[in-house]
RNA sequence: GGGCGGGUAGCUCAGCGGCUAGAGCAUUCGCCUUACACGCGAAGGGUCCAGGGUUCGAAUCCCUGCCUGCCCA
């Protein structure tokens, strides 16, 4: 074939990723080949395919997962980029506040040996900030070398200038709305770090403790009206309280279960059970279970707090576990807390989160007892101090070996205060970053107020269900946001529903700093042009300043806060550089808040930010005219699940919220604009438009081989650049695809290399694939190349560029083999279609990888060879059969299809009916898309369509049929050694003859058994040495090979086995009753057929064992 | 504690009402058949976690239990 001469360079023998890669990446980028245009969108000429790529954060390395990830997205964009859509991925990485903080505190702790407070802040920062600049280049390196076809002029970073501005101006007006509060809350407080962490920051650990059994002296408070009880809490209040003990002897009297155990003159008692008894100094109430029997004679008697001696009240909560000897049934019973149990709960609403809940419900005082350094302080909210200062300045453990010591040093009544301790085991949280154990503590935090109707609920609004169809992968929606798989629609929805405030203050130095100052204003808010609260007032009025005066909630009225933050105010300043502003306010003592944002207020605006929102003439003009307008909002959102409730939701709320209309464009901005929630709240209700993206799709997250995540510190993480280093980055990117399967998890074993890194065998599957892809299409080229004359004749009037252009139409029919072929090829393109548009992955990779290998390569280029040189039309099915597979295979396998094409997209290949290898007139052929396509680049090619109509079931059906036969002489082959290079006769009896010699399908068996001949089976006794066997009941003969006759006997004799159990399901199937009423007519009768089928062949495969033996 | 998954061949996973339950890897046998040994041909290998129910028919749907993973409290 290769004397027939064509201009192109022939293929290399093998695909080597690494030779190919980087220079393919080259010329992407020289064409800017994933830059988007957004005014093709504005135009009208091509539908937007926008995606935004979850930021992964700076602080490590890229491992499998994100490789996952990134995969599925490219996937998605380089198919409709092919399809003639805009696409635009948005790449960029995100500052990670907590985490790359931490991170950067150790390295510098071990490198410097110093701590963050050696260092000025703006110096640290740096330290920081060129961690970051190392770690984005490797991340950005990771994804590049992955082929990650990103619109890489675009990269963001939520800390940059613009994504600053974004954060800026979003903050500014939900402040404004009233949406950003200041409050008192519960938060996790690392005493180590020194800041509030989120839940998602902390883990659970179970340490060894013990149950502390304290006993309170039971009194009398009758100065104090039950209502007024909070004034008993805080600030020197008890000297007005003369609580007066109440004896046994009164409590038996009131009918107290057991009370006359005790000595009847003396003060009585109950007991708390504790794991924390230095939080006792916080405590500001006992309850009960309203229940436990002995609630009733207790009702309105109030217990002192020893040493500290502040009165408390009991209080009936049914959240207090019943102790095992009260407990009223077999639940409460096995309860493991209700051996613990004393049924008297000391209520810490400052130190626990239960009992914060008890105070809130109860109307309890919060007393802090702690300071930010975890040491007993009575600087932070605690001053009824009492006897207690000896406790102040302990750090907590030592202070818990304290209360102990001085209850046990001290009696009510003749009885020790310390009643006893058990042992236990029990969960606390941790922190992730430093590991210490995360105090429960009230402190200072700006919120935002996602309990308002125009967040969670209108998050919840513009959830869609998945359709039924689900062909919807274009995003083509009418709005809304749907969720693939549909059962994370309920996580989504169920986390909405149980939202609480969004707690966004982060004590620390890497983020955006919060953009509020507080202060005193001189209080008067005259009209002196130079008093600070007039001029206040005046910016707010021009839109650049918002002022909240201290906004008091519940909790923070009920703690004894500083009275001198009552007059505070906090002033929201809009632009990051309004130095006017800022200056006058810091002149006037006004202070920035030190905290800064939590990470995911920025990544919550990243669909908006990314775009050049608010201003998108701010920044970047050029780059970003036209970008918000054209893909916001985006169609889909990949990621993992664990994402739903900290950044999906988070976007839909900032995205809805902040496009809706009236919450101001900064040009528009009116002073009047807002402010009052309520009222406007069902205007502003998002509309399905405002949304950030149409679909989430949520994939596996990938686990090591014993199902544990993976990550940097178990050190079972894949670095994909490894993977690609041994396997090729194609190879890499098909496999993860093809293990996308619809499930949660994915494990992939790990093994190490012998230069020790983590890699998996799981990876040669896509490196074979590339192979095989590379091998057949260098095979198939040449087939294509060798042409004859009337072959080269045609290629005048054909077009170049892989049928872009070609009118020629075939002129002989097809034959079976070539009818096959696009039979095959168009389920496996509706297969392909189907796959994407609900992204199933698996089964995308999994088509095509069954269209290429199995039918393409094991049976049509086998059955093409004898014929293909001497036949246009088949050279035709050939090309177009090829370019559409290596078309639909490259948004998976970009390198090599690209290395592919450089040869394929040269070569003139006929067109097929049925098969379109241009692009779809849907979308305006314009001039932007004529370059592209005219770089000759793969990527900016048409993706294929394939006709409904070229699929034929009667050549399959019969292409099937002579298959099995094949199989059928390979199976003879095979167990009596026939060499494959030996060609065999084959004797066909009459019944089958019509079968076997037609025109189709003879030729076709010749090829694919290997045969030297086909004859028809003389009368007679069998040749010497003939073999038999049976195919649909017909006896075959091959002579000349037969040799052992165990050998044969054998082979019959498993043919049946296999027969009988088939023919007993079947009978067996026909023999129940109910089966030939009930079942479908058509099945009983296929399955009727079945059975006659299989004791035919049953029948002859006997009597040939018979003949043998 | 609430919610969501998974338990199918030695391993990793498909299949989710009806083909003798499939694939890749691994295993066995035969092949350097000239696109491909990262390959070709053939073969072995499964009480589809357990128990109950629905159905003519269940790996597939329902219930219970066991094991296992994740998310949210």
């Amino acid at each position: 074939m290769s004397q027939t001469s064509t201009n192109l360079p022939e293929l290399p023998k093998a695909y080597k990723p690494s030779e190919h890669e980087d220079r393919v990446w080259n010329q992407w980028i020289a064409a800017k080949a994933f830059l988007a245009d957004p005014q093709r969108v504005l135009r009208d000429h091509a539908k937007p395919y926008a995606v935004f790529i979850p930021p992964p954060n700076v602080t490590a390395a890229l491992h499998l997962g994100h490789a996952l990830n990134n995969t599925i997205q490219d996937i998605l964009v380089r198919a409709h980029r092919m399809r003639g859509y805009e696409a635009l991925w948005m790449p960029g990485t995100d500052h990670a506040g907590i985490a790359t903080q931490a991170v950067v505190e150790k390295r510098v702790m071990k490198e410097e040996k110093k701590r963050r407070s050696d260092f000025q802040r703006d110096e640290f920062v740096a330290k920081i900030q060129a961690f970051k600049d190392e770690y984005e280049a490797v991340i950005t390196g990771q994804l590049q070398k992955m082929g990650c076809s990103c619109d890489w002029d675009r990269q963001r970073f939520t800390m940059d200038e613009q994504c600053a501005a974004a954060v800026r101006e979003a903050f500014f007006r939900l402040f404004r709305a009233g949406l950003i509060y200041r409050g008192k809350r519960l938060v996790n407080w690392d005493p180590v770090l020194q800041t509030a962490v989120a839940d998602d920051e902390c883990y659970d650990e179970e340490i060894d403790g013990h149950f502390y059994y304290l006993r309170y002296p039971l009194v009398h408070a009758l100065a104090l009206e039950p209502g007024a009880t909070r004034a008993g809490a805080g600030k020197g209040h008890t000297h007005e309280i003369d609580p007066k003990p109440v004896t046994w002897d009164e409590l038996a009297s009131r009918g107290y279960p057991g009370a006359n155990d005790h000595p009847a003159d003396q003060q009585a008692w109950i007991t708390v059970a504790t794991t924390r008894p230095e939080t006792y100094l916080g405590d500001t109430a006992v309850a009960i279970n309203p229940h436990d029997p002995r609630a009733t004679a207790l009702r309105g008697l109030f217990v002192e707090l020893p040493l500290v001696g502040r009165v408390i009240p009991i209080v009936e909560d049914s959240y207090v576990v019943l102790p095992e000897r009260y407990a009223r049934n077999d639940e409460e019973k096995n309860d493991p807390k209700a051996k613990m149990a004393t049924g008297f709960l000391k209520v810490t609403p400052a130190h626990d989160p239960n009992d914060y809940e008890i105070g809130m419900r109860h109307g309890l005082p919060m007393v802090n007892m702690m300071g930010p350094d975890g040491r007993v302080s009575d600087k932070h909210g605690w001053s009824d101090v009492g006897d207690a200062h000896l406790l102040v300045g302990l750090p907590r453990e030592k202070a818990r070996a304290k209360v102990v010591e001085e209850f046990k040093a001290r009696t009510v009544g003749t009885e020790s205060l310390f009643e006893g301790s058990k042992p236990t085991r029990h969960s606390v949280k941790h922190s992730d970053r430093s590991k210490a154990i995360v105090e429960p503590y009230l402190s200072d935090q700006w919120y935002v107020r996602v309990t308002d109707p125009r967040m969670a609920q209108a998050a919840n609004a513009v959830l869609k269900k998945a359709s039924g169809t689900g062909h919807q992968a274009s995003g083509d929606t009418e709005g809304g946001v749907t969720f693939f798989p549909e059962r994370y629609a309920k996580t989504y929805e169920d986390w909405h529903n149980g939202i609480r405030d969004w707690c966004i203050s982060r004590q620390l130095w890497w983020g955006h700093r919060i953009p509020v100052w507080s202060g005193h204003s001189t209080g008067g808010w005259q009209d002196d042009p130079n008093d600070i609260g007039h001029r206040i007032k005046k910016w707010q009025a021009e839109g650049r300043v918002q002022l909240q005066h201290r906004v008091v909630e519940l909790a923070d009225a009920l703690s004894k806060s500083n009275p001198s933050e009552d007059s505070f105010e906090s002033v929201c300043v809009r632009s990051l550089d309004d130095a006017e502003v800022i200056q006058a306010l810091e002149t006037n003592g006004f202070h920035q808040d030190p905290d800064v944002l939590d990470t995911w207020f920025s990544s919550a605006l990243w669909p908006l930010s990314t775009l050049g929102w608010p201003d998108p003439s701010k920044f970047n003009p050029q780059m970003n005219a036209g970008l918000l307008e054209a893909f916001n909002p985006s169609q889909v959102l990949c990621t993992a699940r664990e994402i739903i409730t900290l950044w999906v939701s988070r976007m839909v709320m900032f995205n809805g919220y902040l496009k809706a209309p009236g919450t101001g464009h900064p040009a528009l901005a009116k002073p009047d604009e807002t402010s009052d929630a309520s009222a406007s709240a069902q205007s502003l209700l998002p509309s399905a438009s405002s949304v950030p993206f149409h679909h989430v799709f949520i994939h596996a997250v990938i686990q090591d081989g014993e199902g544990r995540k993976m990550s940097k510190s178990l050190g079972n993480g894949v670095d994909p650049l490894d993977i690609i280093a041994t396997h090729g980055a194609d190879a890499m990117r098909f496999t993860l695809c093809h293990m996308a399967t619809n499930t949660q998890d994915v494990r992939m074993p790990v093994k190490k290399d012998p230069s020790g890194k983590n890699t998996s065998e799981k990876f040669d599957l896509g490196r074979n694939f590339a192979t095989k892809l590379w091998n057949a299409s260098k095979f198939a080229l040449s087939m294509i190349g060798a042409r004859d004359e009337e072959t080269k004749r045609s290629r005048d009037e054909v077009g170049a560029g892989g049928g872009e252009t070609s009118s020629l139409r075939l002129s002989v029919s097809p034959s079976l083999l070539d009818r096959w072929m696009l039979s095959r090829l168009a389920s496996g393109f509706a297969e392909v279609e189907h796959a994407l548009a609900n992204y199933e992955f698996h089964e995308y990779a999994q088509s095509l990888y069954d269209l290429l290998w199995r039918d393409f390569c094991d049976w049509y280029l086998e059955g093409v060879k004898p014929t293909i040189a001497q036949s246009p039309a088949q050279q035709a099915v050939l090309g177009n059969a090829l370019s559409a597979i290596v078309r639909m295979l490259h948004p998976a396998m970009p390198y090599v299809t690209e290395v592919i094409w450089e040869h394929l997209g040269k070569v003139k290949i006929a067109r097929v009916d049925g098969v379109r290898l241009t692009h779809d007139d849907r979308f305006a052929l314009d001039d932007t898309l004529k370059s592209r396509v005219a770089t000759g680049l793969l990527c900016h090619q048409a993706w294929p369509h394939v006709s409904k109509a070229l699929r034929d079931e009667a050549a399959e059906k019969t292409f099937d049929r002579m298959r099995s036969l094949v199989t059928m002489i390979r199976d003879v082959r095979a167990t009596h050694q026939v060499k494959p290079s030996q060609r065999i006769k084959l004797l066909v009896p009459a019944q089958a003859s019509e079968f076997v010699m037609h025109a189709d399908v003879k030729p076709l068996l010749m090829t694919f058994a290997g045969l030297e001949a086909v004859e028809a089976r003389p009368a007679g006794a069998p040749p010497e040495a003939s073999v038999a066997f049976t195919f649909e009941s017909a006896e075959f003969l091959i002579p000349g090979i037969g040799g052992s006759k165990e050998t044969e006997a054998a082979r019959l004799t498993k043919q049946i086995v296999d027969l009988e159990k088939s023919v007993a399901t079947l009978e067996g199937r026909l023999a129940n009753p109910g089966y030939a009423d009930r079942a479908p007519p058509a099945m009983v009768q296929q399955t009727r057929d079945e059975l006659t089928k299989k004791k035919g062949e049953l029948d002859a495969a006997k009597a040939a064992l018979a003949k043998v033996s």
